[in-house]
Parts: C-alpha cells; structure tokens; sequence
DNA sequence: CCATTATAGTTTCCTAGTCAACATAAAGGC
DNA sequence: GCCTTTATGTTGACTAGGAAACTATAATGG
C-alpha cells in the first residue's frame, strides 16, 4: 500500500538550493582574495548606492536581523570599508556609509559578481536566461516576498 | 568615465539565492513541527533509500564535511531516528542506518516536502517547470558538480 | 511635564556549519 | 614482518547568523 516517498530530487526546490549553493561558494571564493564576504558585499554595494543608510533599514533591504547587521557593519568597519556615524538629530539613530576605501572596491567586487554570474549562466541562451530570470522574480512576487532571509 | 557598476539584482545568481532561501526557510518551518531541521531530513531521506551507509559516503552525497556528518548523525541518534554501528570488518568504518521511529517519519516529511514545492512552483505550467528543472540540472552537469556544498 | 510606549541598536546565548589537528586502524612496500 | 602511507571518524577552535533580552533615546498623551 505504502508508496515510495518522493525523492529528494523530485523537489524543484532541490535543484534551486543545490546550484545557488554552488553559485554563492564560488562568488565567495572569488572575494576571498578581496577578503570580503558575499554578505559583505552585498552591504557594500547597497551602500554605494544609497550614500548613507540607517541600521535598520539595511536589516529590511537585506533581510537580515538588526544584530547580524550590528555584526556585519562591525566587521566592515573593522576592515576600513565603511563608517559608522551617529546622527546629531537623534542619539539612537546612526548611518553607515562607504569610506573611499570602500567606494573604491565596489566596482572590482562588481566585476567579479558579472564573472560568476557568467560562468554559471552564460551558456544558456537570451531566451532561456529570460525565462529564468522571470520564473524566479514571479515566484518572489507571488509570495510578495518583502525580504525575510538572505541567509 | 566609470559607468555604475552593475547592481545586485542584475545578476541571476542573486534571484536563484533569494528564492532558494526562501523556499528552504518556508520548508524549515513545516519540518519545525516535527522537530527535524533541513539537513537532517536530507540525511533521513538518503538513509531511507540506502539502507544502511558509511558516513563517508554519505559526507559525499550530501556535500558536507566529515565533521558536519558526525555532528548531524549525533543529533539524529539523539533523537533516536538513527543508529550508528561499527563494521566488524574494519574498525574504523561505521554505519548509519534509519531506526524503525526514524523510517516511520520519512514519509510525513516527504509530504512536506511535496507539499513545500508545490506551494513555490504550482502555479508554474508544466513547460515552465521542465524548462526549470532542465537549466538547472545542466547547470549542474555542465560544471561537473557533484557534491561541494550544500550549506 | 511626566509616565508610558515605541524605536534604534547592541549583546548574549544558541545553532550549525567549516577547517585543521588528532587518534586509530588498515594497507602496502621493501 | 616492520614502517610508512592512507583512510575513517572525532574533536576543538572559529565563523556567521537568529532569537530574545537589554540599553538608551525619542515620541506621545493625559
């Protein structure tokens, strides 16, 4: 009576986690040289855009807990890419920025992110890259997938 | 002279690890109730399948270090879903194999997992799922990856 | 204007991995 | 048959993050 329970590689999901992990190991590897993290990064860059952020904004955009942010902007800070200033209007708010340390390296780490990403998928044809891209970006619309985990 | 560089969102590597995250932390918190966590059901379901298996072997197939296994096998026999026997053969080896509790439980949390896929991936047709299911596994192929990281 | 409530960020404890050093135990070479 | 090499599994130090308690400050409303 008991069926067979699906396999592990039935699940779409499966796949999904199984190439992002490869894909995100081998980003990390590649700034590794740079000494940065892929969660490093990821601040960086959205602080080169947006100049000056608060904490808690960050913690949203990147969908991680205020405290991984305290950490992850300690280690910036440690690094010498970003600082941390405290606003004169209110004692508990503050704002990370890039320092031009940090400025300067984002546009190396950029290049980097373009290479794994083509090493990874730049084989597929524009239409199926399309496709992909789409299928992924409904799937986070469906489920108005605000943020929640990076991680 | 410097363009911007290129953004986040730009790259596929980003959406597959948004979604990925997603749809392995949505899948965490239906295995929560049962008090199993992601890698243990991996474990659990490969166990399933092989019977009884060295935990070298398994360090491969699942992509982790022969540590991770250890430590993951020593949760599970604490939750007594597993056994770990020592090969007369050889005294070093070892086996892990499922306990009777721990293959009763393989196939709720199968449904699970189907039922955790269908909710990121039913609303794809059936095209849009095989054209999915295919870039990925070819990613997989092409790149020869055979185990590394599942973290 | 003060008490309460809300907000911003930090800290502590916990989990689950990696990595590298470590025992054993088996296998192979001479 | 030793001695070296290889293989198996464990351990300890470390990392990165989450959850929840905590501190400090600001806003609100009677």
């Amino acid at each position: 009576m008991s069926i067979e329970p699906s396999h592990l590689t039935s699940h779409l999901g499966y796949w999904l986690r199984y190439v992002s992990n490869h894909v995100s190991h081998a980003f990390a590897r590649k700034l590794e040289d740079r000494g940065v993290t892929v969660a490093e990064w990821v601040m960086m860059r959205e602080l080169y855009s947006l100049e000056a952020i608060a904490p808690s904004r960050l913690s949203e955009k990147l969908g991680m807990t205020r405290g991984a942010i305290t950490k992850l902007a300690d280690r910036l800070i440690a690094k010498t890419f970003v600082t941390r200033d405290t606003n004169p209007a209110d004692a508990r708010a503050q704002t990370l920025a890039l320092t031009s340390a940090g400025r300067d390296l984002v546009p190396e780490l950029s290049a980097l992110a373009d290479r794994n990403d083509a090493e990874f998928f730049s084989h597929l044809t524009p239409d199926e890259r399309q496709s992909l891209e789409h299928m992924l970006r409904n799937i986070v619309a469906r489920r108005g997938l605000t943020s929640i985990p990076l991680s």
